[in-house]
DNA sequence: CTTGTTCTAGATAGATCGTTCTAGTTAATG
DNA sequence: CATTAACTAGAACGATCTATCTAGAACAAG
């Protein structure tokens, strides 16, 4: 039983994650993956029972890349946390500028596409964006007193997410760097803002201030 | 020449929009619209020289529906403007919630699913997407002297739509409401601290602060 | 009614899709 | 060397895809 030194399975991995990558996942074709990584689909289908199966194969090929090249020069230093968060802004928008904001979020753009009808993907997609969240999570806490105390970082964390996934979703539908530069000016100035030692009002628990406020009707919300 | 009072093109439209929204662009075929809209492949491309331009036509009425549903109440009230915002963010969190946060915005998902290989839909939706940030920006001007006079109104707009539409994203992912929440709770505590006649510290008009800082290293991005 | 146009019907083409199958090659083990 | 398992090769399959084609029905106008 002789497991191969191969890397026919990381070819077909890396060159999946590419054409994902630019195409989007039902726009890529198995022939299409297999010619480009100079395999067959004997070797396709022995690697990988379907191609739902590379994908998720590919998903994890692609958190750990962005893992390195965001959030990689996280660990090592010592610094001011927030400039630390910052500064992984700054990687990511490096990335996306060397691609002229042609190209998203390789993760995002699966997210909107592929979520509903493979549970599996979703549900591990869920996962890396769950993971991103607890990081910066991590960085706010680590930030301690320069924060509000009531601030909740969990919910910062969240929205700084939202934010940048937001911006980097419309810099590559606009093509155009100025959604994802307005996430991070704004991002900075609430920072600026918080770390103000202001007195803050209690900030609210629901999505929603329960001050009077006018209701809009739903309206035929069905059909969008 | 006798225009028909028809209802056959709107027939698709709709069901089409429904289709595309719950399963997306791609995996939705031709047959499955024509059949669910009781017609037939020759009205089909009578009315749509292709599959593409229905989905120009969908985009259209989402965006019509869109800014009915979620927009629709910003008229006629001579409300606060911050709180006319933010009972915009109410309705779409109503709309979200009639499906259990399984689907998400019609537009974000065809944003990332679509954008690269048709260039004429990435434009519209381009448009639809600016059309928000300026409806946006439109209240945050009404607000007037509520908030700091150094506020870029648009990188703010942006900024909103950024933070929403990510929001909306994640929700959609992780299934749960809490990442939209979270972009609710943090913008209104953005807005409660922009209202506080606090000093602002200069935003910067760069991504990142000009401060020194770590670089980390863009690493080989080509392959995430 | 006749003419002209819009719209419908549905079979069918032609390409592409994901996947399977059989056969063969390569490499490790004893 | 012999054996066995890992891996490769690529033709072929059935399903499904978008789009076309021919024919006719519905309707307006003269």
């Amino acid at each position: 039983m002789g497991p191969r030194k191969t890397t026919t399975r990381e070819r077909l991995i890396t060159t999946a994650a590419e054409l994902f990558w630019r195409q989007g996942y039902s726009q890529t074709g198995v022939n299409e993956i297999i010619q480009q990584a100079k395999a067959t689909s004997g070797s396709f289908y022995h690697f990988f029972p379907a191609k739902e199966d590379l994908l998720l194969a590919v998903i994890d090929h692609m958190s750990e890349k962005h893992q390195k090249v965001v959030f990689g020069g996280l660990g090592d230093s010592a610094a001011d946390p927030i400039e630390r968060l910052f500064s992984v802004f700054s990687a990511y928008r490096r990335h996306l500028a060397a691609n002229d904001f042609v190209f998203g979020s390789p993760l995002a753009s699966l997210s909107a596409e592929v979520s509903e009808n493979h549970p599996a993907v979703r549900e591990k997609l869920s996962d890396v964006v769950e993971g991103w969240t607890s990081q910066i999570e991590g960085l706010l806490t680590y930030a301690g007193p320069r924060l509000p105390v009531n601030t909740d970082r969990r919910v910062l964390a969240r929205f700084i997410v939202n934010a940048m996934e937001g911006g980097v979703l419309q810099a590559r539908v606009s093509r155009s760097a100025a959604p994802f530069d307005a996430s991070v000016t704004q991002l900075r100035t609430h920072f600026d803002l918080l770390q103000n030692d202001v007195e803050l009002p209690k900030a609210p628990s629901l999505p929603v201030r329960s001050t009077p406020r006018r209701e809009t009707p739903v309206g035929d919300w069905k059909a969008w």
